[in-house]
DNA sequence: AGCACGCCGACT
DNA sequence: GTCGGCGTGCTC
């Protein structure tokens, strides 16, 4: 009796067992792969699982199967390595399967629609369009424009329409009309990569280069530490070369969209065509066909955020995963998977390498090279003889601040832009200020939803809380005492902004946060700007510290280096030093050292101090060994269960039951801490709570995990509760 | 997550 | 007398 084993697009922690489409014959069966999506009954409704193994019995009773409906694919979308790699990770995240699985798709092709014919979207004429004579839309300008070009060829790109003008509506408007109508142009052949050898390597890069060819074939896994400007990515592109030239095909992981125009452009000028982006951004045609050429193979580099690990390939040779400390291969939400350790378990399936590069690599990465687990490459010098900046603190205490910024910090700007360089002013809090208080009675916004307080955007006249998202209109006056004397307190990007504007008039400003780089390409045009080279001073959030180097910068301060000091979470300092080793690594050039200036009211507090003199590396060990004394990951693994609930006891009380029931067949050396309530306790209305393990090794926790789980689900979750589970967490919020 | 079934308040 | 509120239970 043959049985499709399915992972089902439902929220549970198990496959389901069908039997075979009514009318299929055993030749039919016979032929079945894995990795086809089956079209399922399931409960009342109807939903497309991935079929991810044939098998000869069930372990539900025989009379509990249903037969599933239809298979969709005469060849799996998800080859024998996706399918293992996304249930090994569902496995390893307690996660639902299905819920994984469908992550590997495309969303066009999770609900069950057919792949398009692969190919770039294209219009064309209809018989009806093409018998129109020229001047009939005459009405119309665009539309008669639009006729125009189609006129011309058999077919015209979507793209191509969009570079002339033609909107998709006005598109919409001829295919009302019957004019027109969608079609798909052949797929572009991949040109042969150029033979072009790149730049030449300096004797670091090229130590590099050759100790990861030498793993080449075998699975490996390479840390290349690299301060910023050492040229990281010019050894991943003669890699990708290599791995091209052995007909395979070159994964890169990047953290964010927003990076993806400068390394796009770097990869498609030494490479050509052949490159495949995937990310969230893209429209659902232009996902299908980027990820269709990566499964097919016409691609030869794929590059993309976190969810592109799970991207099938057809024949992988190499991953890539660029800043492997950034937080945003550690999804958040939902099914919290790291893509920097996913990638690491698919090099291993693949028996490839995997470099995972990062100026400031996160603990548990070094630890690992440390360790020997991982090989450790390092550039230790800024390719092109360029100098590391000089690090200095700024002791606020009892200076007059203008905008957050103190007199000394005032005089280095003005001389950094006098001498034509640019300036780079770091500040980690959107808006204009975090608080709004009453000067009568006291009173602060708070959010209504969450324990936290609104910030005020001044140029959106509304409180915001970054949070829960929840807006309200900027009050004139105190809701409590009618006051109008409402004071902000606090510094913000914008308040920063316009206090700039009264100190610096005569130069541009520019700010860079989430709220003023809304548009598509607003950074992109910024950074066009910017290469100008034009003196101009930059205030912006985290976002100016990824990625983009700015070599006209000839300054960087941080103008509130304490927010980071303070962190309760045990990776602050950690956290810490990589964020201000990769502001500062924004500032200079070969022929100009860039300086950082921290203002700090802590000026002699270790965690500063350290950032002065000593290099991340040194810190980096510093705080391995901290961590080793106080028994924490790396050196341990962690995990964590979080409950979620209206009602502000219930959710502690579901986590000490749950406690309680585990922690007697808990493995020897584990530890259980809490429940507590979350950092932030009540979020969007809900009140949070969690329940911390801390494992010796990874088995225990692995074993811990799954009895938790198992506990959680036996568990009744009434009212209303809803609870999740974090291996290896990295926000402990 | 859906989508049922299942028991208690305001309406034609 | 019903329509419908969302509480809890199940999905091969």
């Amino acid at each position: 009796m043959s049985i499709l084993r399915v992972a089902v697009p439902a929220p549970l922690r198990q496959l389901f067992d069908y039997l075979p489409p009514e009318g299929t014959d055993t030749r039919q069966i016979a032929g079945l792969r894995p990795g086809v999506r089956v079209r399922v009954p399931f409960g009342r409704r109807e939903l497309t699982g991935i079929l991810t193994a044939v098998v000869e019995e069930s372990d539900s009773p025989p009379g509990a199967l249903r037969a599933a409906l239809e298979v969709l694919d005469r060849e799996p979308l998800l080859n024998a390595a996706a399918l293992s790699l996304g249930l090994w990770a569902a496995r390893y995240y307690h996660h639902p399967p299905g819920e994984v699985l469908a992550l590997a798709l495309p969303p066009g092709l999770r609900e069950g629609g057919q792949p398009q014919p692969p190919g770039t979207p294209a219009w064309r004429l209809t018989t009806r369009g093409k018998g129109l004579p020229a001047d009939a839309l005459s009405r119309s300008p665009r539309q008669a424009q639009a006729l125009g070009l189609l006129q011309a060829e058999e077919a015209v790109s979507a793209a191509r329409l969009k570079a002339e003008g033609i909107s998709p509506a006005i598109l919409r408007n001829l295919a009302d009309k019957q004019l027109a109508e969608r079609c798909t142009l052949p797929p572009v052949e991949a040109a042969p990569a150029p033979a072009a050898k790149g730049l030449a390597l300096n004797p670091d890069q090229q130590q590099a280069f050759d100790h990861v060819l030498s793993e080449w074939g075998n699975f490996a896994c390479h840390l290349l530490e690299g301060v910023t400007g050492s040229g990281k990515t010019e050894v991943y592109l003669q890699l990708i070369a290599h791995c091209l030239a052995q007909g395979r095909q070159a994964l890169v992981l990047i953290p964010e969209i927003g990076l993806t125009p400068q390394t796009l452009q770097r990869f498609e000028q030494r490479f050509g065509s052949g490159i495949a982006v995937l990310h969230s951004g893209l429209a659902a045609g232009e996902r299908l066909a980027a990820w269709d050429a990566a499964r097919t193979g016409r691609a030869r580099i794929v590059i993309g955020t976190r969810s592109a690990v799970f991207t099938p390939l057809r024949e992988p040779g190499l991953i890539i995963v660029d800043e492997e400390h950034d937080s945003a291969f550690k999804q958040q939400d939902g099914f919290r998977y790291s893509a920097r350790d996913i990638a690491v378990k698919r090099a291993q399936d693949a028996r490839c390498c995997v470099v995972l590069g990062s100026a400031t690599p996160s603990l548990e990465t070094l630890h690992n090279a440390l360790e020997g687990r991982y090989h450790h490459q390092q550039l230790p010098a800024r390719a092109g003889a360029g100098t590391a900046p000089s690090i200095a603190t700024i002791d606020v205490r009892c200076q007059p601040l203008d905008g957050g910024l103190s007199p000394p910090l005032v005089a280095a700007m003005t001389d950094c832009l006098s001498s034509g360089g640019q300036v780079l002013l770091f500040l980690n809090r959107r808006g204009y200020a975090p608080t709004l208080q009453c000067h009568d009675c006291g009173w602060m916004a708070q959010c209504g939803a969450c324990d936290a307080r609104l910030t005020v955007h001044r140029r959106q006249r509304r409180l915001r809380c970054h949070h829960c998202g929840a807006t309200a209109p900027l009050a004139r006056s105190c809701p409590e005492c009618s006051s109008t004397r409402l004071l902000t307190n606090g510094l913000g990007t914008e308040q920063a902004e316009d206090s700039l504007h009264r100190q610096f008039a005569s130069w541009p400003i520019h700010r860079v946060d989430s709220d003023s780089m809304q548009g598509r390409d607003a950074m992109q045009q910024l950074v066009t700007r910017l290469h100008t080279g034009e003196p101009c001073i930059l205030i912006g959030t985290q976002m100016l510290t990824k990625g983009h180097h700015f070599p006209e910068v000839g300054l960087v301060a941080v103008i509130d280096a304490d927010a980071l000091l303070f962190s309760p979470d045990f990776r602050g300092e950690e956290r810490m030093a990589q964020l201000l080793t990769q502001v500062a690594g924004r500032a200079g050039r070969a022929d100009r050292p860039g300086r950082v200036l921290l203002q700090t009211h802590y000026p002699d507090h270790p965690a500063m101090r350290a950032i002065l003199e000593q290099s991340y590396g040194e810190q980096a060990r510093r705080l391995l060994r901290q961590r080793q004394e106080q028994g924490l990951p790396p050196w341990s693994q962690m995990l964590m269960l979080r409950s979620d609930c209206a009602d502000p006891r219930a959710g502690e009380q579901f986590l000490a039951r749950l406690r309680r029931e585990v922690e007697p067949r808990l493995p020897p050396g584990c530890k259980l801490i809490g429940p507590l309530p979350a950092p932030l306790q009540r979020r969007a209305g809900k009140f949070r709570h969690q329940l911390l393990l801390n494992a010796p090794d990874r088995r225990s926790a692995q074993y811990a995990a799954s009895q938790m789980v198992a506990a959680a689900e036996s568990l009744p979750g009434r009212g209303g509760l809803s609870w999740s589970i974090d291996i290896d967490p990295l926000d402990l919020n």
